[in-house]
DNA sequence: AATATAAATGAATGTTCGTTCATTTATTAT
DNA sequence: ATAATAAATGAACGAACATTCATTTATATT
């Protein structure tokens, strides 16, 4: 028998999630994906069940690789400040590595797909950090604080801070040039929240 | 001569907006829309030049009573504990009250309309943030921040905690509930951060 | 009552959409 | 070589799409 062409399946995701960040979800059609990677229409219908079910594989498998990249090197069992410095250093990896990537996971993210996509992962990765928080309570590392609110202090600025580097936004004269420095400086003002 | 139905014309920017964050950007059409708001869809064409002008309209429209929520009984020189109080209580009552059209416009924000529907208001807005904060900087009330850090941990946990609530996400057993509480002990960690 | 005018319409345009299917192609096992 | 099999295809389907247009409707002015 013929065996499946691996790099022409890799072609159609790159180019899938090329077409949905340049266009959005709903620039982005089967047909028009078929021709940007020089693929037949009916060819898609063999890797993927119809276009929703690629879209939510497509979200599954990049929500993976950013769940992985996130929890590398970490364990909830670390010391609170190490802990975050990792959490930190991940999650700048992930989206200052993966520009492309990041933004079609957050058209997902604001689509009416996001349950089927995220919440199984979500989920257990929630876990995993729950763990986490309630050990440094416990340890006197940080006040006592409701997961929502460390979630909220804890991760938030430092998103805010790559959107405005990843969207180019100037609030200044020139573009945001995101650094090491910077990351770290906002880490401080964090941690100084959090702590006990 | 005719006069507009203005009855009508509002119907159909409250479908619009329904639709859209019911079945995002790539389930929304003119001749659906037309139907829901009992229109023809030669009537949209009235109101709107094409689809993507009624998109960019309704996100500016939009995003202008959101500017002008938030700046509600706001001064840039302001003491900064009571600036940031203010900020915090317009910004959480906009997303509470308006969830909808705070959902519609977090859509826009991430598709590739967003320059067109936010560049020039977001200049403007961010001007006058950018006043409140060098004022703070000079008084001594906060640390020496540039305006990235700043926005990013001033802001960004209160956008947090409302997602969780707005959105029903569930960290611990049920969905998280808003609170005045629970937003004000988060303003709290914040302005330790902030805080000289 | 008649006229002028813009709003509003339903039907139609050509296009693009998601999806299917009969057929061909490439590869493994015989 | 041949048979078997799944991959891959191009052409085609009806449905839904954005948009247009000739016509009708409602109202303000004459």
């Amino acid at each position: 028998m013929r065996y499946r062409d691996e790099h022409k399946e890799l072609l159609v995701k790159e180019r899938a999630i090329e077409m949905i960040v340049r266009e959005g979800l709903d620039g982005f059609s089967m047909q028009k994906l078929a021709k940007e990677a020089g693929v037949s229409p009916a060819t898609l219908y063999i890797y993927y069940k119809d276009k929703e079910d690629l879209l939510i594989q497509l979200g599954y498998e990049e929500a993976t690789r950013l769940t992985t990249t996130i929890l590398k090197n970490f364990d909830p069992n670390m010391k609170f400040e190490e802990g975050m410095r990792v959490q930190w250093r991940n999650r700048a990896d992930y989206w200052l590595e993966n520009p492309v990537r990041a933004s079609f996971l957050e058209q997902l993210r604001h689509s009416p797909l996001r349950t089927r996509v995220f919440e199984a992962l979500d989920t257990e990765f929630v876990a995993s950090m729950g763990r986490f928080l309630h050990n440094a309570i416990d340890n006197k590392e940080i006040k006592p604080l409701t997961k929502e609110a460390f979630w909220s202090v804890a991760y938030a600025p430092l998103y805010n801070l790559i959107r405005f580097h990843t969207e180019g936004i100037s609030l200044a004269g020139e573009p945001f040039q995101f650094s090491e420095e910077i990351m770290w400086q906002t880490f401080a003002l964090v941690m100084k929240a959090l702590k006990a």
